[in-house]
DNA sequence: CAAAAACTAGACTATTTGGTCAGGTTTTTT
DNA sequence: AAAAAACCTGACCAAATAGTCTAGTTTTTG
C-alpha cells in the first residue's frame, strides 16, 4: 500500500486480496482444503482464477494466509487472567467472546474446526506449542482459584474443552440448529444462549453468573 | 448373504464391502465428501480401485450407504423417554451414550459433522423431517419436566444443543484435545470425563447426578 | 510525461480424478 | 460337472483441476 494512500481507499490490490479471502473463507468452511476449488473462489470473489492466483501463488499460500489470520481471532482477555482475577467475570467474558466470534464469524470458525478434524495438518509446531504453553498457563491459573476455594474442583482441561465445544458448536452446527430451531439464530437469541451457556458453566462450577449476564 | 452360511462366517462380498465402509469412514472422516478421493478409499481397503466401484457404483452411493449407517447410531433410549421417566436418569445415559459414540466412532462422529459443517447436502428431507420431529418431542417432554418442577427452569434447545456439542467435541477435536493434553484420552479418561459433563450438564439444570456416574 | 510497477486475463498444460469396459477367475447353485 | 452368478482387475477415457505463460492494460512514481 503506498504512503499517499489515507484510511479510506484501499488499493486495488488490498481489496481484490479481501475479496478473495471473503470468498476464500467461505469456500474452505463449505468444502475443507482438498475440497475447495480454486476456480469457485474466484467465481465468489468475482475475479477471474488467474487473478486469485496472482495475489497468492497457490492455493496452499491462499490457505495458509487465511489460516493465521483465523488463529488471532482466539486472543481475549483470558490470556492475561491472573489469580487474583474473579473467575466468575473472566470466564463469563470469555464464553461471551466465544460465542460473539461464533456469531459474527462462523465461516472462519468452521475452516478451523475443518482443518482439526483433518488432523492439523496446516498447524505448524510453531503454533501448536503456542497453543499447548497457553494452554498450560490457563490451566494453572485455574488450578489456582480452586486451591484457593473460589471454585468449585473440577478439571481444568475439561472445563475449557466444554467452553469451547458448546461456543463453537453454534457457528459449525449452525445449518442444524436452525433446521431444528425452525428459524435463524438473531442477536437476540445469540445473547439469550449465551447467558444460557455462562449459567450453566459457571453454575456447574460453583460460580455466581456476574448480573451483566443474567 | 446366503441362507447356507453360518454366522461365523462373511461371504467374500460381504468382508469386502466391510474393509469399504472401514476405509472410506476414515477418509471422509478426513477430508469430506468432496475431498475424499476413491483412489485412496481402496488403498486403505486393499483392494484396488475398480474393486470399490464395483461394490459400490459410485463414491457418492459410497458415501450415502455410509451416511445412512451413521445416522443409525443416534438412536438411543432418550428417544422413547416420556414425562413419567427421571430425568436425572434419562439425561445422564443419554450423555454417556454420546460419548461412548465418540469413543467407539470417532470417524462417524467426524463425518456427520463434515457433512453438517458443508451444510448437509446429503441430508434429505425425509431425515431433516423425521428429526425436526424427534427434537419437537424431546423438546416437549423437557418442557413438561420443567413444568413438573422436576428439572430447572432452562431453553430445551439449548440444553440438547450443549449436550451434542460437547459430547462430540472429544470425537471431532480429537487431534487438538489429545495435542492440549499431551497424551491420548484412554478409556477411563472418558470415563472420567463422561462423569465430569454429566455432572456439569445436571447440575446446571438442577438435577442430582445418579450415584452409578458418580 | 515517461518509465516502472502493479494488475488483468485468455490460452494452455500436466496431472489427477471418478468412472467405464472387457475379459478374465472364482464361487455358488442346480 | 455344467451353468450361472459373483467377483476381480488392468487398460482406458473424459472431465476437472492447480498452476503457467504471455501479452496485454492500468496505475503509480520520479
Amino acid at each position: 500500500m503506498s504512503a499517499s494512500m489515507n484510511y479510506k481507499e484501499l488499493s486495488i490490490g488490498e481489496l481484490n486480496r479481501n475479496k478473495i479471502l471473503n470468498a476464500a473463507e467461505k469456500e474452505f468452511a463449505l468444502h475443507g482444503f482438498k475440497g475447495a476449488r480454486v476456480q469457485q473462489i474466484a467465481d465468489r470473489a468475482e475475479l477471474p482464477k488467474t487473478n486469485v492466483l496472482y495475489y497468492f501463488k497457490s492455493k496452499e499460500s491462499l490457505y495458509l494466509a487465511l489460516l493465521e489470520d483465523i488463529l488471532r481471532l482466539w486472543n481475549s482477555r483470558f490470556d492475561e487472567a491472573t489469580v487474583g482475577d474473579d473467575p466468575a467475570e473472566v470466564l463469563a467474558h470469555y464464553i461471551a467472546d466465544k460465542m460473539e466470534i461464533s456469531r459474527c464469524r462462523p465461516d472462519a470458525s468452521k475452516m478451523f474446526a475443518l482443518e482439526i478434524i483433518n488432523g492439523a495438518p496446516n498447524l505448524n509446531e510453531f503454533f501448536k506449542d503456542q497453543h499447548a504453553s497457553w494452554m498450560a498457563g490457563r490451566v494453572d491459573v485455574i488450578k489456582q482459584w480452586i486451591d484457593q476455594g473460589k471454585l468449585a474442583p473440577t478439571d481444568p482441561h475439561y472445563l475449557l474443552f466444554n467452553i469451547w465445544a458448546t461456543s463453537q458448536h453454534y457457528a459449525d452446527f449452525s445449518v442444524q440448529i436452525n433446521e431444528l430451531r425452525g428459524k435463524p439464530m438473531t442477536q437476540s437469541d445469540f445473547a439469550e444462549a449465551t447467558n444460557n451457556l455462562i449459567k450453566l458453566i459457571l453454575t456447574g462450577c460453583g460460580l455466581t453468573v456476574p448480573t451483566e449476564f443474567e
